[in-house]
DNA sequence: GTTTTCTTAATTGTAAACAATTAATTATCT
DNA sequence: AGATAATTAATTGTTTACAATTAAGAAAAC
């Protein structure tokens, strides 16, 4: 089962050891969440238990068990007798994830400046690098996770694994937010940004770093559309999704 | 089942309408949520799946989904194939967690001033005569939970879901980091601190009322043993768990 | 033609049986 | 006696079958 949350990474893609095989909830459990971090899954898909089931060739009882942590996790929407769905935050949710992100990563920033060392500034600026090649060879998904393991890299550094977890949390709901939300024409080309923080970081300015980190939060929100017009199309995707 | 998380109440006791009956597993849920909270089951306590099944007269598939949502909590810790028992809290994340209400307590606490009203306001005083009742009743269980619910009850005033959703997890693993690292002879009576917090938002000065609150969760800390001597004790316990 | 009701199909919820793993006990050997 | 090996018991992990619920479609009533 190895359900201990001491692993808190996000992809199955880069730096990850991975030495034992973990049992196959998890599996699953990753396969989805990484479909919803890189917004091959989009908000309000339906997540049949037994579809499911039978592409990963294991019995419902599994399948449930991972649905059942994803909805823990805030990014599947679990309704009694009525089945499993691609979480679909509302504006208000949309708002909140990114304060407490503000709020959070603001206090990991200041703990990252005085803790990092050269070899987790040169290992960002490669996650960086990454997350820059596969956006602009327009491989979205995987320049979208990327971005997402940038700040839970950072959040890693911190130490704080309580904080992390909450991170680990909060950046698949982000990438429903904006896959839900954002304006039409802006791409999260977020890589730019990311290397100013690094920068920033690197010459052990605190207060600037976390003043950056807000602005490129701020600057996430700015690119949503949360308007009253939007509001209104939210119900309707809600009654969609009833009905 | 039912496990939308909107309902984020702590314990079952006090201001809960509680219209529909909700499923076996988030019965079972909360019965165990709230055992660990008042610290009627403590650290370390093994969590037999039959046991529990026997008690609640369900399967075991029900309380297997209530264990791993309680592991989700970090109030669980699942090993495989090794079962369920009360998680243990490490010195290290006793801090953590502290630090992460603090955080998190702080923002609440700005929302929470400009956002209550003289309603919300005579409810919180109502829920702390509740608590200080109980502890001079020396009904300690009770008193805790109530502890607790006073937190829980001004993050729900700041409306947001998110950082209330965290918040009502870190609220019962402070309980753990308590039972377990509690100085001795410290009785933790919170209601004095708890009207002063009222009476301090009352008066609408956000800036004296994050100061408080940040004592308040300081003056938790300094209640706790967090010595290096309890980081050998702990990995003692460590070792008792696994073999 | 529309609404209502009944029937059927699909999906989720629960329990119980079986398999796999780990812990405890007994038996065996030095 | 003490240590090791084999056996048994206890506990967890997974699958399958069945029950309950909901959605969809067909027939009947207005």
């Amino acid at each position: 089962m190895n359900n201990n949350l001491n692993d808190l990474s996000l992809s199955n893609t880069l730096m990850r050891p991975k030495p034992e095989r973990s049992s196959h909830d998890v599996t699953i459990y990753n396969q989805i969440f990484d479909a919803i971090l890189s917004q091959r899954l989009l908000p309000g898909t339906k997540l049949t238990e037994e579809e499911l089931a039978k592409i990963f060739k294991v019995s419902r009882t599994i399948v449930r068990r991972a649905l059942l942590r994803l909805s823990q996790d805030c990014i599947v929407d679990i309704k009694p007798n009525r089945g499993a769905s691609v979480a679909c935050p509302t504006v208000k949710q949309a708002r909140e994830i990114i304060q407490a992100r503000r709020i959070i990563e603001a206090e990991i920033i200041r703990e990252v400046v005085t803790l990092i060392d050269q070899d987790q500034i040169y290992a960002l600026r490669q996650l960086v690098d990454e997350e820059k090649k596969n956006v602009e060879h327009h491989i979205r998904s995987s320049g979208i996770r990327l971005s997402g393991d940038f700040h839970l890299e950072l959040a890693k550094v911190s130490k704080n694994t309580t904080l992390t977890k909450f991170i680990r949390e909060l950046i698949p709901q982000t990438s429903l937010v904006i896959a839900r939300y954002e304006k039409p024409g802006y791409a999260t080309c977020s890589h730019a940004e990311h290397y100013e923080l690094i920068d920033i970081i690197a010459q052990g300015d605190a207060q600037s770093a976390v003043l950056l980190m807000d602005k490129h939060l701020l600057r996430i929100e700015e690119k949503l559309d949360l308007s009253e017009h939007n509001v209104q199309v939210d119900l309707k995707t809600l009654f969609c999704e009833v009905g």
